[in-house]
DNA sequence: GGGAGTGTCTACCAAATGGTAGACAGGGTT
DNA sequence: AACCCTGTCTACCATTTGGTAGACACTCCC
């Protein structure tokens, strides 16, 4: 049976589902997502759906619920793996980069719940509150180090995730620019991120130390 | 007089439906905005629009034409005047930034086509496309000239596009981040921003002259 | 005064949507 | 065998949505 982008093995419903519904919020939209569509795409009814799930909200909060864990415990075992490497920086990027470009559905999911307006933000915010502390502690220690150029860690970090959002979500930008979207050059898009980051946060005067793990 | 745009005197009709319709696809997206609802924000039936604008979709489509025309007209002239400036990716980043600031719903609505599929992105694209062009254009010039440092041009431009469309757009992950959402933060969110595109931007070893546009 | 045209409105409609009620099938458990 | 529990489905419903048809003003022109 089956053999469509759900043909995962024998998977829980609810899991199968919660899947769908991730990948569809985070790239159409909630409110361009339907039961039914959802439902169709699994081969299921609609009413399947609401038996595991009772509302449309439901189902996104459990999404969203689903993604911020995943996305929390990549960054944090990524955090943890950088405290002992040489360029922490350039780790959590690689992390949190790998993590874009493998589930962007995850990170589409956030930049919509952004939109949903402030209740549903605000349980979001919640739940990835611990990461963003480590996150933001981890970059003013390196800052305090002198490893990293001083400047306000929450900025930093919000021009980071905007950059990684727009990489991971927005290829209709990449297309205009004329970027292909391709395998390939993400790649290349990856190095010059990275370029870039490096350059933006490397110390004033002290062009970073060319690392072994940058690779070119 | 009027300080809300809504409540401007004597506005063409077809404006002011065009002027709600940009902010409500540019910040709730567009299956997310009802016509009934545009309309009796406007204080109009819901006919009315359809009078003016054939379907939803065209509305859209007009939207995202006006919407464009705006953007490139701005940025254009930004262009056009660095092109005397004496530090010439600051003048534009600026331009950028202004914009962003003062017409986030357009950055929003660029998203928004973004996700909407080929179709209307291919629309936008073209629309886009001149300005895009000469953007291109004016930073691969810098970068031979030396002031800029090498990269690929396109994928510099889509990095900083992507941080403007998050400052402008994505005031749920500064929330997220600490970061206090207000007129005075957002000026030092410029600031910020500036610092890091010209750290990110300036030719290794030579960090850019404290340049007197340079405000602190 | 009488059209003609323009702009807005009041019905109305067909389709889609989220959600409810309840039937039904299958498997344990006793 | 009787029963319950779990998971899925078929109907059905109320609401919302984009869109149509046509009436009702109001103005301009002759």
């Amino acid at each position: 049976m089956a053999r469509m982008a759900t043909l995962t093995a024998p998977m829980r419903t609810d899991q199968r589902i919660l899947d769908a519904a991730s990948r569809s919020f985070g790239t159409r939209g909630f409110d361009s997502t339907s039961l039914d569509d959802l439902g169709h795409q699994l081969g299921l009814a609609k009413q399947t759906i609401l038996y595991w799930f009772p509302s449309k909200q439901a189902l996104l909060d459990a999404a969203v619920a689903r993604g911020a864990a995943e996305l929390s415990e990549a960054l944090d075992r990524s955090l943890e793996r950088a405290a002992l490497a040489e360029d922490r920086v350039e780790v959590v990027l690689r992390a949190a980069f790998r993590f874009a470009v493998r589930r962007p559905e995850l990170l589409g999911l956030v930049r919509e719940v952004s939109r949903l307006g402030e209740g549903r933000a605000a349980d979001l915010r919640t739940r990835l509150g611990p990461l963003v502390d480590r996150a933001q502690a981890a970059l003013a220690r390196e800052m305090r180090a002198g490893t990293v150029r001083r400047a306000d860690p929450a900025h930093v970090l919000l021009f980071t995730y905007s950059m990684v959002i727009g990489v991971a979500t927005d290829i209709e930008a990449q297309r205009a620019l004329g970027i292909d979207v391709s395998i390939a050059s993400l790649a290349k898009l990856r190095r010059e991120l990275l370029a870039f980051l490096r350059a933006a946060l490397s110390p004033i005067g002290a062009p970073a130390p060319p690392s072994v793990a940058f690779d070119r």
